[in-house]
DNA sequence: TTGTAGGCGTTATCAA
DNA sequence: TTGATAACGCCTACAA
């Protein structure tokens, strides 16, 4: 039953009918119309233009001429069929619905941008509120569709469905930071445990007594180690944990704002507030500007991020400089590895962030 | 020749083996293992879960449920190839290689997430800096692979290849903002022309005269509209342009710091700054502050964007402000429109941006 | 209401 | 060194 069509081979001449509107979408030469333009077979052409080693350098150069003089560029579609890949890589941004404007979040965008394009993939990049039913549902969209090739996550949680989902997935994917969870999994992790531990020794060295905190909610993980790392810092420089300095945000300035006044109205207010990151201690320095507070005198102020806006804050913000671009590179690294099966030489890495010293704590 | 393999239909059931490491990725199930499963042709299978009406009530429960409980999710490579088109849409940053903190972009990108998604398509995006051979490069091998239905456009030039080239190739795009050439495409656009009027308006009531304008470079419609109506609000004011106090920058916040120190080491300093954006204005308050100014009293500076930030500096921003959030989901709605062939009603949608007045010009 | 049979544009396998 | 051919997974006339 059935011979396969025969004698149809007008297939490949005739195309659509252009529509009525002039401005309409030409449709595009496929590698058939190369072919046959030269009188080769569709293999011989994707060999060639593929670089493999058993075709004529005569033939090579006729296709490559032709194919660029014809404009033919392969189907990603059609290719991503065949060979089961999509060479893109997927980033789901921690927001939803509304303002968003960490400066932090620009700069790792535009590290996975340029490495992802250097590596030849590209980046798909969507929004979801942590831990909801949307992201939970755009995460299993792309892994179940196939229309990735591995993801970086960001954000992680203390406990990270993720993990565990993409884990048994087989999906590959690298993390920005880790989990309490026992899978194993490639990350680059910031010390900032440490390094907010060196921000009190900071403070505790210039005189303060009473310093405060303002975090992130306990889900996070990097709330976990920065909270941990004051504490630490605490300890060390003989000070005790004052639970009524410990104030929560949510990362954004306003969060940092609302916390920070909230505790200058104490009746022992801090004399010095880190905040879990630079958006926060921006909020805070806003409340004591408005409380008339001298930001680096009379009150100090810390963060965490070292993106540039903290350089250009008035006074300028001491903080833990990460450095978020060269590690979403990194990350993207990794991950490329991780999708092409190659072994890493690292899988976990933890990075030092640089405590830099300006004016909001007294400058240097 | 070749009777269509007979015989082989174990093709469907015994999937590639699985490799030797442990945590290797499952074939995916494919509409044949369902239909497989249930006894049923793909062909129902595929119509009944894309709810088309000829099916039997029952054969779609039954379908339905049999999909689900195998995890089963359309390949999207499969889905491309067949429906021609891939559901989602590029956006290119104008950022490469290094340091990029623009609060606008990470409200803008929040924004095309946001609706990208709530209309069923992804967003892909990618870095690259402005009228480069890179950037070429990468629109040409989206737009030719055919990797993205459209595209969104953002910081357009008053000369810009991308509109010439992509109205020639056909593919849907809209743009935040216009050229100076004669293709028609949907955009919206600020009128930021009348905005910088209003600004200058604003600080001449306030008594300045040397008002100062940091601006970005030429080639850019934002710079050429900004400083329209900077020269627009001079002459409404019946003040003189003066040259010696214009100059530029380059949208950050280094750029603008260095444009507005070398206006304030003039004989006659400027008494007000305006920057052609809020990173611009920010630097520049750094400036002034670096050289004993006070910021809202002895110098007056104002900046454009109105993201989050400019609220949290000190002293407050002033600046005009553009729903840079909404613009971008409205941007991906009319270009979903024009994917789907549909008529806009508006192609073309100005905005006016919104004078908000803080401290830094001397308040309210 | 269901099934058969191409075909979307590639790449990969095998034979010539 | 080249070519014929079979998939990749899905959708959709058309036939039954």
């Amino acid at each position: 039953l059935g011979t396969r069509t025969p004698g149809n081979k007008g297939k490949t001449g005739a195309r659509r009918a252009p529509a009525g509107h002039p401005r309409t979408r030409r449709a595009p030469v496929t590698i058939r119309d190369v072919a046959a333009r030269l009188g080769l077979s569709i293999t011989t052409v994707s060999r060639a233009l593929d670089g493999y080693g058993d075709v004529a350098a005569a033939t090579r150069t006729r296709v490559a001429r032709a194919a660029a003089a014809m404009g033919y560029v392969p189907s990603s579609a059609a290719r991503r069929l065949r060979r089961n890949r999509s060479d893109i890589i997927g980033y789901i941004l921690p927001a939803s619905g509304g303002r968003f404007s960490d400066p932090f979040f620009s700069e790792f965008i535009a590290g996975l941008g340029d490495e992802v394009t250097a590596r030849g993939f590209d980046l798909l990049v969507s929004t979801a509120q942590p831990d909801t039913e949307a992201e939970r549902l755009l995460y299993t969209r792309w892994v179940s569709s196939r229309l990735v090739d591995g993801v970086v996550l960001g954000r992680m949680r203390l406990q990270d469905w993720r993990v565990t989902y993409l884990a048994a997935s087989g999906l590959p994917f690298v993390a920005h930071g880790r989990t309490r969870q026992r899978e194993k999994y490639p990350y680059i992790e910031m010390d900032s445990r440490s390094g907010f531990a060196s921000l009190v020794a900071h403070l505790a060295a210039r005189g303060h007594r009473r310093i405060a905190y303002i975090g992130a909610p306990d889900a996070i993980t990097l709330q976990a180690e920065r909270y941990a790392g004051y504490c630490d810092g605490l300890a060390a420089a003989g000070l005790r944990l004052d639970r009524a300095l410990v104030a929560t945000g949510d990362l954004t300035r306003p969060g940092g704002y609302e916390a920070a006044r909230r505790l200058l109205e104490r009746g022992e207010p801090p004399t010095a507030i880190i905040g879990v990151n630079d958006l926060t201690a921006v909020g805070a320095m806003r409340a004591a500007h408005e409380r008339g507070l001298r930001v680096g005198t009379e009150i100090a102020v810390a963060g965490y991020d070292g993106t540039e806006d903290s350089a250009h804050t008035q006074p300028p913000l001491t903080t833990l400089k990460q450095p978020t671009y060269e590690t979403a590179r990194r990350l993207v690294g990794m991950l490329v590895a991780g999708i092409r099966g190659e072994e890493l030489p690292e899988r976990e890495i933890i990075v030092k962030p640089q405590l830099i010293v300006r004016e909001s704590t007294g400058g240097a």
